[in-house]
DNA sequence: ATCATAGGCAAGTGGCGACTTGCCTGTCAA
DNA sequence: TTGACAGGCAAGTCGCCACTTGCCTATGAT
């Protein structure tokens, strides 16, 4: 599971985040569609498959095949290491 | 306020708020040598100064000066912002 | 079979950020 | 008042990452 924090550097990976959790499910298309037209971002289709492939890594995406289509759901569990780390008044400190 | 994933990005930057978590109101020379000692991370005293400076810009450090001594506090409200935007089953999504 | 659609692979480019080096300012002790 | 200590400023280097371009594979409709 690759780093969490670099994942979320990218402005345009939390975009994606955000545009996922709107709808659960799509497909590169659809993302890309929805940053355009709600986020006003315009990448590439292939920038956008780099960014969904860090985020998978990261564990923040999971995606599943149904034919030529590939959807793509949001994992918000990684997130929860930032409060592990500073939030929570009992850490388990100084992990990495 | 800067942006706090940024700000977070850097894996000596995340050892800082370790370290600030470990003991509140440090130096610059004492987090140079918790960050040598406890996380094994040797930067020049610069390098660090230029971290806490990014840290500062995003709210997660507020400084005070007393006399020749800048003390370093950890403020861990910025993080929230995370908790909020994805975490929470009742979001005010998609603002950046 | 053929063509459009959904996605993937690979190489290249440009800019930004992490880090260093060198020097300067300010504070306190002797 | 001079020297040690804590910190700041500025410029330069370097590597990585975001993004593009070009082409390829696979699935499904007609």
């Amino acid at each position: 599971m690759a780093d969490v924090f670099e994942a979320l550097a990218a402005h345009a990976r939390r975009a994606i985040l955000d545009v996922l959790r709107e709808r659960n499910g799509q497909t590169l298309f659809e993302i890309c569609t929805r940053l355009t037209m709600r986020h006003s971002i315009t990448l590439t289709r292939q920038a956008i498959s780099q960014h969904l492939d860090v985020l998978e890594a990261a564990g923040l995406v999971t995606t599943r095949r149904e034919g030529r289509y590939k959807f793509h759901d949001l994992d918000t569990t990684p997130l929860k290491v930032i409060v592990n780390r500073w939030l929570n008044p009992n850490p388990t400190a100084g992990e990495e």
